[in-house]
DNA sequence: TCCATTGATACCTGCCAGTTATTGAATACT
DNA sequence: AGTATTCAATAACTGGCAGGTATCAATGGA
């Protein structure tokens, strides 16, 4: 049984004439009745009752016709449906990002992605560095958020935020905004910071700022959440240093001071695969 | 397009090896290529990745296997329908049961089955959860009989038996029922369990049961048989916990003592697709 | 009675699905 | 490194069948 079949069965059905049916097909009466014919043979059930001048639907035709419409109407939209799919109008985005992120850049690419490919959906998880690159690789992710260095050569990186480092600190902590001139005034507070097994250039880049005020932190708590890390300094467990434009998005009681003079920074970058193919990605891309 | 289309390139999709492929459909791998081709040419979307030696379905292509799948499913279940029609029935249920189902709530069915449709015949088939929810989405399947805490949108779940859930040790067990207070009592028995894979949610319920009393089970055995797992008890290989209902129905050297005091009860539900064209689906649903 | 219109039959033909033989490239095996 | 193996794509051929034309047999309206 063919397509070819069907579509001739739904003709013939609805005209209940062969030779307008036909006509209708852009093929011959003949070529028509043994095709139908064929299909009856093919099914072993007889489809029309013929009297040498009417068609009619037998009980069984016309529970197959409505089979048969239902086929070709669901094979006609799966194939417009296929159409948009592959040239990214829809399609889904699985986007990996850092607990570490901005509170910004996630929320304004989604809301450009909304306005300007309003059928593209997203899944959101909170990843490492390390698992959104591994992730990446192995096509179980699209794009992830990430703050590193570098990346492996079948990936590619696009900086998307600059950030200066901040301190962060309870709101009761004696020191004030304004006295804050070196953070080895605080050399002698106890340290909350993002996992290294998290993000181990952020880690790095962290204790590296210490070092060159000539201390090294005494590290009391690691976290992988930013919430996490911001109710530890509130409760007076310690002071963090953290990527400035976390200052925003929490409502927390605690302090944030830009570290002054020091050349460490931080970027957020977003990560892909280009051989990728997800059409979804191609579409999104240009809006980053 | 035609069907014959649609079935190479099912073929392909499940082997993603067009050698295999065309070994399968008894046709030459040539002749198979040039056809996968000419499908895409003809729905103007490229549906494979191939890169000389791995061939990969593209996200388009994903998309349009479960479509092909759905349709082909359909078509099938529509051909064997029309059969049962033009030969007078009514019609065939395809049902799905869980190996845990209840011994009465299935024969009950059938028997009202026979009595008041009995031009439906059934075709009865033992599968996990999963199974029988993917089934029934792509029509494989009529109506399946599950314990699921939820379904997916397209499908709607009736619970139909609630059971309470019961402890099954061998016969020659020292703890007798009276003396049966707390499931604690077997914290250090082996435990024989249906497999996770089976029914996920089960298995967690069953785990949360020994957890509320205090202990974890150790577990031995898993199987997905309701028979063998009582096979296993009756011949002391550990106890098991199970649906108080599947007391009834088998005869074997082994005591059911419902377990007391606990909150956690298990529901049998009928699940099927609302929008499931099968006649015979739509006779019997006011039955249950 | 004649004619218009129906679907079925007979026979023909060109296209295309499927074949075999082969290439070329990538991987696995010495 | 060199050889064997396995993959998909290409080329050239062919046979079956979809669709064509011509025609028939029947029905029903003048």
């Amino acid at each position: 049984m063919e397509l070819r079949h069907l579509l001739y069965f739904q003709a013939v059905a609805e005209e209940l004439n062969y030779r307008k049916a036909a006509e209708r097909l852009y093929i011959s009466q003949p070529g028509l009745s043994r095709q139908i014919k064929q299909l009856e043979e093919l099914l072993g059930v007889q489809l029309f009752e013929r009297d040498k001048k009417h068609v009619e639907l037998t009980v069984a035709g016309v529970y197959f016709k409505d089979e048969v419409d239902f086929v070709i109407n669901h094979l006609e939209s799966a194939k417009n449906q296929l159409k948009l799919i592959d040239s990214g109008k829809v399609g889904e985005l699985r986007i990996g990002f850092l607990g570490s992120a901005s509170n910004r850049v996630l929320p304004d690419l989604l809301t450009k992605l909304n306005s300007e490919q309003p059928l593209i959906t997203t899944s959101l998880e909170e990843l490492s560095n390390a698992m959104q690159v591994e992730m990446i690789q192995k096509d179980k992710l699209d794009m992830g958020f990430v703050r590193l260095a570098s990346v492996p050569d079948d990936l590619v990186m696009k900086p998307v935020l600059r950030d200066s480092f901040s301190l962060v600190v309870p709101e009761s902590h004696p020191i004030p905004v304004q006295d804050f001139k070196s953070i080895s005034q605080f050399r002698d507070d106890s340290f909350i910071l993002f996992s290294s097994d998290y993000s181990n250039y952020y880690y790095e880049q962290i204790l590296s700022i210490c070092k060159d005020s000539g201390f090294s932190p005494k590290i009391r708590h690691k976290s992988v959440h930013a919430l996490t890390i911001f109710r530890l300094v509130e409760n007076g467990l310690g002071v963090a240093i953290v990527p400035t434009s976390l200052k925003e998005g929490y409502d927390l009681k605690v302090r944030f001071m830009e570290i002054p003079g020091i050349p460490q920074f931080t970027e957020l970058s977003v990560i892909w695969k280009p051989v990728n193919r997800n059409p979804a990605l191609i579409k999104v891309l240009p809006l980053i």
